[in-house]
RNA sequence: GGCGCGGUAGCAAAGUGGUAAUGCUGUGGACUGCAACUCCGCCAUCGUCGGUUCGAUUCCGACCCGCGCCUCCA
């Protein structure tokens, strides 16, 4: 499987994690099926989007890069995303890039024009079957002036000239640096071959980043299908807005694990179908929030089990069904209900295939005791004061001093800790 | 203009030709010293209008509304 990685110019937000954690949880499913299952997701470590950055910054392009892919990495791991098999650095596949471009041209698929290397799309009769357009579809819709290098307008860079100050490589055609869509084409097949199973990504990449891939691989190999299967997950919106840096409705992961567990972003992307577009707000976030906590809480006091998981249970066909996630969350919480209520060793049974289930999803993956209690912000209250606090209040109602334990009470609650009275004494929780 | 997606309860979100999962919220009750947690229950006829059908939210058509791509973009 090969997935479309980000280019590293600066903070992703949250619409860059969405395929990141939708095709995780593929990856997930996938694993639980083959005993061997080769994961890409590259780095784009060189574009012109970074290259203004640095410049901007006056610092060099691979220090700028790095910075922003161990920030990326940092990102996606707080999301509970599993490393993928392979991590393939564009700039790491330069000689390869080269050899795919002679490719092309030898078999008539490129040219050089002024100093670049074109791919002409009109050499392909099945150009554009992806996102189903056609060559005049394009030419009705284009919005941008056509390069005068271009012998027609869908022709897209494979190699284009680097100025003296700008980054780049030596090559046949001179010193310069590949095109965005060549890098994909030449990683995947570098790591996971000619054809590979599953390439996915955003919808956006459809056209024109994946149709070029295809080109460029498909003529590079004498027709051979780059993909089997292409997966591509829909947009995530703000108030009903695309994002974007003119409206200014950025959410940067970083900022939003601030205020939000890793997890519960995770849990949000999840809950709708990976398909469909999602309007992301805090009302959302909010309520996702709750419900981990109803999961955590019937898990909270439960001895620990092994997660098992149940193939054939409805939660995980759904899975098989398209990445049906919404319908496997749900029978998250039928499980973690039904084990609630079971006794005996029935309870043990349903736990493991509950936590089995959410392993699949990433998803429950702390410690339930720890997700109530751990202390988020620096401001927080110490568990040691508030074990204290209990105690005092405990003291309070043994001698029926009611008010002062509900002073107690009270205070906590000022300090964001909810308590839970049971027979077995008193847990808390951070609100 | 071309291509495509979607409109299901307050919010979110599955799904099916035979009267609609699940979560959050709200609400009635139980539990509790009071709460919180938990438990039992309640809250939708699926954008509009036609058609096909014994029967449609699910199929077909028209219309209305929202959105995306066609340019870097997850």
């Amino acid at each position: 499987m090969y997935v479309c990685g980000p280019t590293v110019y600066n903070r992703v937000h949250i619409g860059n994690a969405r395929p990141v954690v939708v095709f995780d949880t593929l990856f997930r499913v996938l694993k639980s099926i083959y005993p061997q299952v080769a994961y890409a997701r590259n780095i784009t470590d060189i574009d012109d989007k970074i290259m203004t950055a640095a410049a901007e910054l006056n610092e060099d392009i691979s220090i700028l890069s790095a910075r922003y892919a161990s920030a990326y990495f940092e990102d996606m791991e707080a999301l509970n995303n599993l490393e993928p098999t392979i991590v393939p650095y564009a700039t790491a596949h330069i000689p390869e890039m080269i050899v795919m471009i002679e490719t092309l041209i030898s078999k008539g698929h490129a040219y050089v024009s002024d100093g670049h290397v074109l791919f002409a799309v009109e050499s392909m009769p099945d150009y554009g079957q992806l996102s189903g357009r056609s060559l005049e579809d394009m030419l009705a819709g284009a919005r941008v002036e056509v390069a005068e290098y271009k012998r027609f307008a869908g022709d897209f860079v494979l190699w284009k000239p680097s100025s003296d100050n700008e980054p780049g490589w030596s090559s046949p055609w001179g010193r310069g640096r590949p095109g965005w869509h060549l890098e994909c084409s030449v990683m995947a097949k570098k790591h996971l071959g000619e054809t590979i199973d599953i390439h996915a990504g955003g919808q956006d990449l459809i056209f024109p980043h994946h149709e070029n891939e295809i080109a460029q691989s498909c003529c590079a190999h004498d027709g051979k299908a780059m993909a089997n299967i292409w997966m591509h997950n829909g947009f995530i919106n703000i108030d009903g807005e695309k994002m974007s840096k003119s409206l200014g409705n950025f959410r940067l992961v970083r900022d939003l694990l601030g205020h939000f567990p890793g997890e519960v972003l995770r849990f949000v992307i999840l809950s709708a179908h990976y398909r469909a577009e999602q309007n992301f707000n805090k009302t959302l976030l909010d309520s996702a929030w709750r419900s981990l906590d109803t999961l955590y809480g019937y898990l909270r006091g439960c001895s620990y089990v092994e997660p098992d998981l149940n193939t054939s249970s409805l939660g995980y066909q759904a899975l098989l069904d398209d990445l049906n996630t919404p319908v496997a969350i749900s029978e998250l919480h039928r499980l973690a209900k039904e084990m609630h209520l079971a006794k005996g060793p029935n309870r043990q049974t349903l736990q493991s295939e509950l936590l089995g289930l959410a392993g699949i999803l990433g998803l429950l993956q702390n410690d339930p005791e720890e997700w109530f209690t751990l202390a988020r912000n620096k401001g927080d209250l110490p568990a040691e004061e508030v074990e204290a606090l209990i105690a005092e209040r405990k003291t309070a109602k043994d001698s029926k001093d009611y008010a002062g334990a509900d002073g107690i009470r009270q205070q906590l609650l000022d300090a964001g800790i909810v308590l839970e009275d049971s027979r077995e004494g008193t847990t808390w929780r951070r609100a």
